[in-house]
DNA sequence: GTAAAAAATTAAGATATCTCACTTTTTCTT
DNA sequence: AAGAAAAAGTGAGATATCTTAATTTTTTAC
C-alpha cells in the first residue's frame, strides 16, 4: 500500500453520494487535514477483526469485502463495499474495536479518516447526528437480513439471494462478469464451494443462468426471486 | 394491557442503569410529559416485526424476548430483554420501522417513549449522542456474535452458549428457575426442540447439568465453556 | 508458450440435524 | 381432584449439507 494525491473533500464531485454530503467549509477542511489517502492491491487485509482502529475507512475506488473470518479458511462475506460507503464501522465512542475483517477485492483506495476527527465533526453540529443513525440503521437491516437468510433459508434460496444481491447491488446489471470467486460466492451464501458450483451447475441447466467462467447473466430473474422466497 | 401510576424518572432510583441516566431536570419533566407506562401479560405480543412504531420501548419489569418470526411457528430469539434497556429499537431518523417481535415472557411493564421526544432530547445535548452510539455498538456487537455462533458452531456448542447467556447474563447464577420454555431454549440455539431436549438430556447424563423441570443447575461450567469454543 | 499452481467442477460417501410419530410429564380448567 | 390440553422427551428414519477425492479448467510465473 502506498499514498498518493489526496482529494479535497469539499470539491470532490462525489460528494452528494457519500456520507459526508452536507458538511460546512470549516468542517471538510477539517476532515482533508486529518485523513490520510492509501492505496491496496487486490487480496490484500485492510483490517483484521478484533483489532482497534485509529481510522474511519472510507471506500474510495476498487471494491472490498467485509467478513467474518471463522476457523479451518472458513469464511463468511457479510457484504461487498463499494466507493463511498465505509468498511466495517469501528465501535466508536467506546473501544474503537472493528468486529470483522476486510479484505479488497481490487485494486482499491481507501480514505482513512482519524477516529477522534469524525467524532468531532458529529459532534459539532447536530445536523449531522440523524446522518450517523441512519447508517447505524441501515447497518442494523443489512445484518438482520443476512441472520434470517442464513437460519430460515435452503442452499439454493441462499444462492438466489447472492445472485439477486449481485445483479441489484453490486453490479446493477443482469449481466456481469465476476470480480469474486466461486469460494467468496459460497462464503456470501454461506454454505461450501462445492454446492455452490453444484447448484450454478443446476441453474445453468435449467437455463435460468448463462455462465461463462467469470461471465454472468441471469436468464430468468423471476424464477430466482421465487427460489429466494420458497427455497 | 392496561395503565397505572407513572414513575417519575427523574426521582427513579434506578436511574443510574437506565439509558436516561444523566438528562437534566428540564430533559426528565419533556420525557415524563411524553411517556405512556404499559402493562403487558406473560405471552402477550408487545410489537410485531415490520410494523413501524410511534414509540420507543423500555423495559421497567417483568422480561421479553425478541424475535425473527419465520414461517411455520419456526423463529429465532435475538436476546431476551431485562428490565431498564429497550427492547427492538426502531429505525429513528428514518421510517421508524421495527424489525423484529417482541413478546413478554413475564407479566411485565414497559415504558412508551414518544419517538419524536426521544429525537429531540438526542439533540437538544450533544452529550448525549455518546450514549445512543454506544447502544448501536452493543447492538450490532451482539447481533454479530449471534450470527457468527449460527452459522459455525455445531447444535451441542449452541446449547452451550445459550446455557452461558442465562448463567452469565440472564439469571447470574449457576442456579435458576427457567421462566422460557424449551421452544424457546431451541429458538435462541436456532435448532428444533427435538434435539434441544436431546442434548439437555446428554448434559444432565454427562452431568454437566442438574435438570429438574423449570429447574436447572449448571455442574460443570468449564465443560460448557468448552464446548461453546470446540462443539 | 509451457509448466506449475490455483481454482472450479463433479460424484459419492459421511454426517449433522430435522421431522414424524409416539410416550411421558407437566400445566391448566372446571 | 380428574380430565383435557399443552409441553417435554425419545427413537427411528428422512434429508440437507459437507467432506473427501479425483478430474478438469483457468490463471500465474518463468
Amino acid at each position: 500500500m502506498n499514498n498518493s494525491a489526496k482529494l479535497k473533500c469539499g470539491y470532490c464531485k462525489h460528494r452528494m453520494q457519500c456520507f459526508f454530503s452536507s458538511l460546512t467549509q470549516e468542517e471538510y477542511d477539517f476532515l482533508n487535514k486529518n485523513k490520510t489517502e492509501v492505496d491496496y492491491k487486490a487480496g490484500e487485509t485492510i483490517y483484521k477483526q478484533g483489532t482497534v482502529s485509529k481510522y474511519l475507512i472510507f471506500l474510495l475506488s476498487g471494491m472490498a469485502k467485509v467478513l467474518v473470518e471463522g476457523e479451518n479458511d472458513k469464511n463468511f462475506i457479510i457484504q461487498l463495499v463499494k466507493p463511498f460507503h465505509f468498511l466495517d464501522f469501528p465501535a466508536i465512542f467506546d473501544n474503537d474495536m472493528l468486529y470483522h475483517t476486510s479484505i479488497a477485492i481490487e485494486d482499491s483506495r481507501a480514505c482513512l479518516i482519524d477516529i477522534e476527527t469524525f467524532k468531532s465533526i458529529v459532534l459539532s453540529n447536530k445536523k449531522n447526528i440523524p446522518r450517523l443513525v441512519r447508517h447505524y440503521n441501515e447497518f442494523y437491516n443489512r445484518f438482520s437480513q443476512r441472520l434470517t437468510n442464513v437460519i430460515y433459508k435452503n442452499m439454493e434460496a441462499r444462492l438466489a439471494d447472492v445472485l439477486l444481491y449481485l445483479v441489484n447491488e453490486v453490479y446493477y446489471s443482469r449481466s456481469f462478469t465476476l470480480n469474486i470467486s466461486r469460494k467468496d460466492l459460497a462464503e456470501l451464501a454461506g454454505m461450501s464451494k462445492e454446492s455452490t458450483s453444484r447448484i450454478l451447475s443446476q441453474l445453468k441447466e435449467q437455463e435460468v443462468l448463462r455462465i461463462q467462467g467469470k461471465n454472468m447473466e441471469v436468464l430468468n430473474k423471476k424464477y430466482l426471486e421465487q427460489l429466494s422466497r420458497i427455497g
